[in-house]
DNA sequence: CTGTTAGCGCATTCAG
DNA sequence: CTGAATGCGCTAACAG
């Protein structure tokens, strides 16, 4: 019924070892040989058994990219750009092809891990880990020790948007300046003339969200502000990264301290929320509250007003991630390469009111 | 240097056969047996050989969703709820753990096919192919063949918001009602009073942009309208589903036709782009022109004004999608179930000016 | 309920 | 440059 390697073989009067090679294109054939069993190829309309070529090589051609939410664009424009990167590789033709897909975690730590043993079960030749990491040590430590297994097993890891992690496991990390990211646009606030600043940052226990946050009490600090001490000064609420969670916190944060007269949200999916709650309010943006915030994803230059942010190439990330897992790019020395984000100032921020 | 199966039968004194078992959990074996093999496995770390796995059962626990947009969260959202769908299925364990998967076809057939016959080498358990699709008679051959081949290996194919195909290789089809969609929404329109709607499509070609459009007209000529034909009224632009589309085109219909009341646009990000050309217009919405949109992403709600729409259950139908293609949820009968979209109406939409 | 026996389809040695 | 032989690690009958 299903048409093997040796069904090739015989129909193109060669051995399978031949056949195997020209699909392999990595031994010598002679072309004239190679022609007869590509055409055999096309005839019998063969596709070759994964699985089977997986275990005699002790190695697939499955890519994995691990993400945390894959409804949101920040990961989908990583993980596209990623997956085209490893994709285009071939030449046309389903030869070196690989196999890239990806898996979504929910955020969650478990099917992170889940995600990650599936992958080493399929004997993947890549692994790709995007997005922030949860700061748990326990979880910390469980994941280290599986992408040592991982990388033992022959399977290169490439973290992507994430801080780089202890041990050797890992073939390179790309990682975003979101420390220098978040300072940038707070400075940018506070050049404008805004002291009283409210800060709507992502789940705690996050290295995003503890980053950015940290990047923001920077430049409080560097200003002379930010006494009182992190947390205490009311002016920070944490939730997930969405849009409901922006306007909830806002909400709270206007209703504790009415004097606000800016907001810094943790992304520009949470921005949006707090642009609700503040126009809710009765609040004007930016005239009486500017609110900014982090990535430039798409929708947001088409936010009303045009969202002030930090733009991230994610894109340009996925792709460099993609190529560093195919081996086609070589990882940066260290292992570590810094990405920064660029201050991209729009309407929603403007100078307080007077 | 790897362990393999062998070696846990060995540490828990059983046979091969035995650990097998009690890893897919689909033969009966006595718990004591059970226990003392878990432990085996633990103590080793011992990660089950995919590759393996699947040669010897000849199907292995992949399965794949394609996508024409990663980035766009109308799919992310389908995705990440069939995903979820399968991947909950396990207890905990890795026991019998899918690993779903999904694939970026960038809307490109020739994408589409390759992704296609990747799956089909790793010989997945299931394929699920998402979103419209391309109207080509020769792709829709060639897609329609291969995945004929893909059911006869025993893979498992549902469509999701995408039509029924010809040929029995579909499992089952969820398929959106798009042209009932696209008639309320312009009924709606209709009723309000707005007698001159343009209306800025998706990519020719594409079953979706296609099924809006005609739902469209259908409403136009029920009220009597859309003399002179299709296409011919200059009141219709076609481009790709994106927000700098939606921009261009809006603009060109605008410039061609100031006396238009409301534009309806392909889908959500469309309409986005179609506000911002509306806006730059000089015109106010929904005063001056009435925007609408199609699918419901979760930004819309957070337009401003907030996007009339029609709104489509992406979520339920991932989930569905992700039932169907474990074998959990029964095809609904005749193999094609269509899900109707549900307008949404918001402050975009408003009587036109008198 | 458990052990034994055969392959699954292919990539590699190793010869020629 | 090509063919023959071996085994990758596991599941699936088949017996017990």
């Amino acid at each position: 019924m299903t048409v093997t390697l040796a069904d090739v073989a015989a129909r193109a009067r060669v051995s399978p070892a031949t056949v195997s090679r020209v699909l392999n294109g990595n031994y010598p054939v002679a072309a004239s040989t190679r022609e007869r069993v590509l055409r055999a190829v096309d005839e019998l309309d063969y596709v070759l058994n994964g699985p089977a070529s997986a275990l005699a090589a002790a190695t697939s051609d499955l890519v994995g990219i691990l993400v945390n939410d894959i409804a949101d664009p920040f990961f989908g424009i990583m993980a596209g750009a990623a997956q085209s990167a490893i994709g285009d590789t071939g030449t046309g033709r389903a030869g070196g092809e690989k196999l890239a897909v990806v898996c979504n975690t929910g955020g969650s730590p478990e099917r992170e891990l889940t995600y990650l043993t599936l992958l080493q079960r399929q004997r993947a030749a890549a692994v790709v880990v995007t997005g922030g990491a949860l700061e748990d040590p326990a979880h910390i430590a469980a994941l280290t020790a599986k992408l040592a297994k991982l990388a033992d097993a022959g399977t290169r890891v490439v973290l992507c948007g994430r801080p780089p992690m202890p041990g050797d496991a890992v073939t390179a990390t790309l990682a975003f300046d979101n420390r220098g990211g978040g300072r940038r646009l707070t400075e940018h606030l506070l050049a404008l003339g805004h002291r009283r600043i409210g800060y709507v940052a992502g789940p705690a226990e996050r290295t995003t969200t503890r980053d950015r946050l940290e990047g923001h009490r920077d430049a409080l600090a560097a200003a002379g502000l930010g006494g009182g001490g992190p947390e205490q000064d009311g002016l920070t609420a944490h939730g997930p990264y969405t849009r409901a969670a922006g306007y909830e916190a806002t909400r709270e944060l206007l209703a504790r301290d009415p004097s606000l007269t800016a907001v810094v949200a943790a992304n520009d999916t949470v921005a949006l929320g707090a642009c609700a709650a503040v126009r809710e309010a009765g609040l004007r943006i930016p005239q009486d509250v500017s609110v900014a915030g982090f990535d430039d994803l798409p929708f947001s230059v088409d936010a009303v007003p045009a969202l002030t942010t930090v733009r991230l190439p994610l894109h340009e990330a996925g792709v460099r991630a993609g190529r560093l897992a195919m081996g086609t790019d070589t990882p940066p020395p260290g292992g570590v390469e810094t990405i920064a984000g660029e201050l991209t100032v729009r309407a929603s921020t403007a100078p307080p009111r007077a």
